[in-house]
DNA sequence: GACCCCATCTTTCCACTGTAAAGATTTTTT
DNA sequence: AAAAAATCTTTACAGTGGAAAGATGGGGTC
């Protein structure tokens, strides 16, 4: 029922959008160690119990959260590709700042996601996303060095070599180990850059 | 007091170890999330507010614990030095498989001690314990490269590039979507090489 | 050796958390 | 129109960390 122009039912008519958007502003505003069910339905002015139907308990809701935060991830890398000078190897390093990019803009989301107590169920629509964020840098690698990468044990040696040094950084930036060059954003970009490529194979030795 | 050969003190003679001990074994079996200050004092037997008077809070404990982890991933990172072929690289190749090591024995050690909500304090023994860890990773980079790596640019880079990495895939296996060579420890090493030394340089383009 | 101080630990209480169960209200279906 | 299903609320409960006040005993001083 609606009285104006507001809905005004007892059934809320939207509510799992509405908890998952006031999710995502709890996690922003505590953390993911912060999170609470209880504050999130408070939030929305709903009762303490109403998610419940919606996601199962809180790592259902845990869950659909990390799904849309995959999504934005992936935003986040195809945005700096498109930005990119539009070579193969800059499309890569454009990837993996998008990759930086979203986890310094979210940081608690991208705790949560890569802090999952267990791995996607097969077949959930968290898992496509993670996939869909996978194949944007699985996709990038083999423009990079022109066939599909997963086809071959060096080239799934690259994806996950250029996916684990992206994480890596972000992740010990997150957790303030790491200092990243403050002002501007140009030299945060090289940063990453230099880190990227930076040589650790054997040398004379 | 001591009755046979036991402390049967109404104080306990030495909490802070015994609570520091319980509450590694409450990380390993409940993980980094499920812990319970509670549990902790109750696997002690003493109440659950006898923690606070040497901890302060939870945090505090928390603290203490990773300062625990991060003495053992420099054990473990000594550990595979010693073990290694003794020439630089393959040295600091050991340092990095060292680090996949702690992390994947002690996998909530390892979240614990790269979530804590906000960085060591200044002078604490948490920062001593963490920056002696940083130390053997930045050694076995300068032996690499034949020179103290802190001093120029290049070097920090090197280091911060050899820990991402190895930090970066610990992370990723840990969290479920990376998966390791199963079976044979020395595929295990082997992928880690692979993964700490491909290359990512631009090529042609 | 007697005494007091204080570090240590316990008890009790409180606010908060997530979940289960049962009831209330609205929508949908039959 | 009646029945069924979905949605949300209320209530209750076991668990959490922390604050406050009381109990206990060790260590120092006289």
């Amino acid at each position: 029922m609606t009285v104006d122009g507001k809905s005004t039912t007892y059934h809320h008519g939207d509510l799992r959008r509405a908890i998952l958007d006031a999710g995502e502003e709890e996690l922003a505003a505590r953390g993911v160690a912060g999170f609470s069910l209880r504050r999130v339905a408070a939030r929305v002015g709903v009762s303490h119990t109403a998610p419940a139907h919606h996601f199962g308990d809180a790592s259902g809701l845990i869950e659909a959260l990390a799904e849309r935060g995959f999504l934005r991830l992936v935003a986040c890398m195809q945005d700096r590709q498109a930005r990119a000078i539009q070579t193969p190897y800059e499309r890569l390093i454009a990837t993996g700042q998008g990759y930086l990019d979203f986890a310094l803009s979210e940081p608690a989301m991208f705790r949560l996601i890569f802090g999952l107590s267990d791995t996607p169920k097969e077949g959930s629509a968290l898992q496509a996303a993670a996939l869909s964020a996978f194949l944007v840098l699985a996709r990038a690698v083999g423009e990079f060095r022109g066939q599909d990468p997963m086809q071959s044990a060096e080239g799934r040696i690259e994806v996950l070599a250029c996916w684990t040094r992206a994480h890596g950084m972000a992740d010990l930036i997150l957790s303030g180990y790491i200092d990243l060059p403050d002002g501007d954003p140009a030299e945060r970009d090289a940063f990453f850059r230099n880190l990227l490529a930076a040589d650790l194979s054997p040398r004379d030795t």
